[in-house]
DNA sequence: AGATGATGCTCAAACGATTGCACTGTAGGT
DNA sequence: ACCTACAGTGCAATCGTTTGAGCATCATCT
């Protein structure tokens, strides 16, 4: 079935005038009559029309509309992230098409072309845990195509991005556990490749080499697909919980992952803060009800997606080339609850 | 800054063609000889063409888009039944925009009227808990808009719909807690406005009147904006706490009263189940880890979003008008743990 | 030789809206 | 009476692509 709409050609024909006219009616040009503005507003209210956004697209060479790619929109972090996104996008008269990474680098690349062949005007992405070759999104980049990045950025990619201090973040976390006394923290990163794992790792080895800890790489496992595997979690607990020397405490680097890490603990009967102790990066709204609550490193999502949108808003439409790139980083915030 | 993209005018100027020629060409038209094909083909290759979607749109009178409108993405049921529109629509060459109400009906009428002037094809709606006023989505629907309801329908439109079977849900689990002995049980809704609060009303009175326990209508509570609103949950739950006669059980409704309702009784200090137990549609991914871990009735969300994306697909691509429309009814799983 | 037909290409219109330019008609000035 | 000015409107090109119709060119058949 066809849906019809009313076009400007409609509305010409029934009043007797020209399109050019009716377009310049509508747009309140100078040079049309008020009488002759008066009849095709009216008639125009009157049969519901609305300019057709796909012609005025062509016309434009513009679609006013940006693409999003995130791994997952189920996750409490990107969601939040996609409402700063939205909001700021919609106020700005864009509207927002998201895809789905799930961690998936064919899919990333796949989203990515199809967006960027001229279905938005750009392009805001967190990069799958897979994505190790980012030659599909520094050609487009090179081509001029506004790109911004956040939460998980390229490095060698020159655009503007936003990310929060990942250093700084679980700096403050592992030394909130040595304070209190934990000295085998083991961290369950996400992906090795991500710009975002390295900066923690920094993190972390100041905080334990300040506390006098030595770093046991025994206790550092990369979950390379972001924990969107089914037992990839499982598993590196699984080796750490075999060895002699068992942690006492777990720094999860995401929310899926910290999750997984719960249901590990609930499955094989480990009580925190009792046997373990656990902090994680995570936005997850129902942290404290989990038990026992959770100690988290929580990053302003919200305002991380309306602090790229407006920085890739303003790639779009600015009128000469952007050379000077900025990276925002915003500041986590730590709250500490029954875990540790 | 402007993206220029290849097009096929580019293709034709460099090989000496004309436009159609390469248009042919390029999709493998019998009228074009194979060498030309070929030229064509690399050359397209090489440059790194990609047909513009836009002039599509615009000739096919379509986008190849569908539309989305619900109340929250970072709603784990929502955010679930959009993997499974996703999934869908894109192995079948469509892409999808959202748009969240946000519980609001005027946010809900906006986005209406922006996706139906022609910038989606159709549309997927779980209407917000506010809309007791559907002439915004009835007039779209009698011009032929192809619309699917899901979840949260409209019952005086006459369209394809996917829901659960929301009276069945609620009686079992009802009957769950007065098999239990349960009898001071109340009920945390949704908008009174919705109609699957009236189905599980339904259901929660049968099991009720099953098991010889009249129905107090001060145990009855309704929040009209789903929760979204800070302290609506609190406030019922106030007044259900305050009667001198405290129920001995809660059936929440959704998702975001469900934790409203555990995050009050965190603050109050009362405990699950011990003081009183706790029932709630839900499908949060780690209900389970909750404290204590939530007794549950979760909805197939992937597979409706599924559902409901084909019954779309089936309406936009049908070649006549459909006039018989189905309800699909799903069942939904009742999930037994510690809050009962 | 002339008709027929296949082959391989080009022209131009169309989708819906915008906009520079051209055109018509009227009024006012000289 | 003629020129200028200008208001009010229409024509046609444009954005990128598809596609029906038309036009050469050449081989083949009678």
């Amino acid at each position: 079935m066809k849906f019809e709409a009313v076009t400007i050609k409609d509305i010409a024909k029934e009043l007797n005038l020209s399109t050019s006219t009716v377009s310049r009616a509508l747009r309140d040009s100078y040079e049309i009559s008020a009488e002759t503005k008066k009849l095709v507003i009216e008639y125009a209210e009157k049969i519901n029309y609305r300019p057709n956004p796909i012609a005025l697209s062509l016309k434009e060479r513009r679609t006013r509309s940006l693409g999003i790619i995130v791994c997952e929109i189920a996750n409490s972090f990107f969601s939040q992230v996609i409402d700063g996104i939205e909001s700021v996008a919609y106020s700005r008269g864009y509207n927002v098409t998201f895809l789905q990474s799930h961690e998936s680098f064919d899919k990333e690349k796949l989203s990515l072309e199809y967006l960027a062949s001229r279905s938005v005007d750009g392009l805001l992405i967190s990069v799958s845990t897979e994505t190790q070759d980012f030659s599909h999104i520094t050609q487009l980049s090179n081509r001029g195509f506004p790109i911004v990045f956040f939460d998980r950025i390229v490095d060698e990619i020159d655009t503007h991005k936003v990310i929060v201090n990942n250093f700084k973040g679980v700096y403050t976390a592992i030394n909130h556990l040595t304070g209190k006394g934990y000295k085998r923290i083991a961290y369950i990163a996400n992906s090795e490749f991500l710009t975002l794992t390295k900066d923690r790792l920094n993190g972390y080895k100041k905080a334990l080499s300040e506390a006098d800890i030595e770093v046991d790489d025994s206790l550092i496992k990369y979950c390379n697909h972001g924990g969107m595997i089914n037992d990839e979690v499982e598993k590196v607990l699984d080796e750490i919980f075999a060895s002699k020397k068992k942690p006492d405490a777990i720094f999860a680097s995401s929310d899926k992952l910290t999750t997984g890490c719960l249901h590990y603990f609930k499955k094989h009967n480990i009580k925190v803060p009792k046997n373990v102790a656990l902090i994680g990066f995570s936005n997850n709204e129902n942290s404290d009800l989990f038990n026992p609550a959770l100690t988290v490193i929580k990053q302003p999502a919200m305002e991380m997606g309306e602090i790229a949108t407006n920085y890739l808003l303003e790639l779009i439409e600015s009128k000469r080339p952007i050379k000077d790139f900025e990276t925002r980083i915003l500041d986590t915030e730590f709250i500490v609850r029954e875990s540790t």
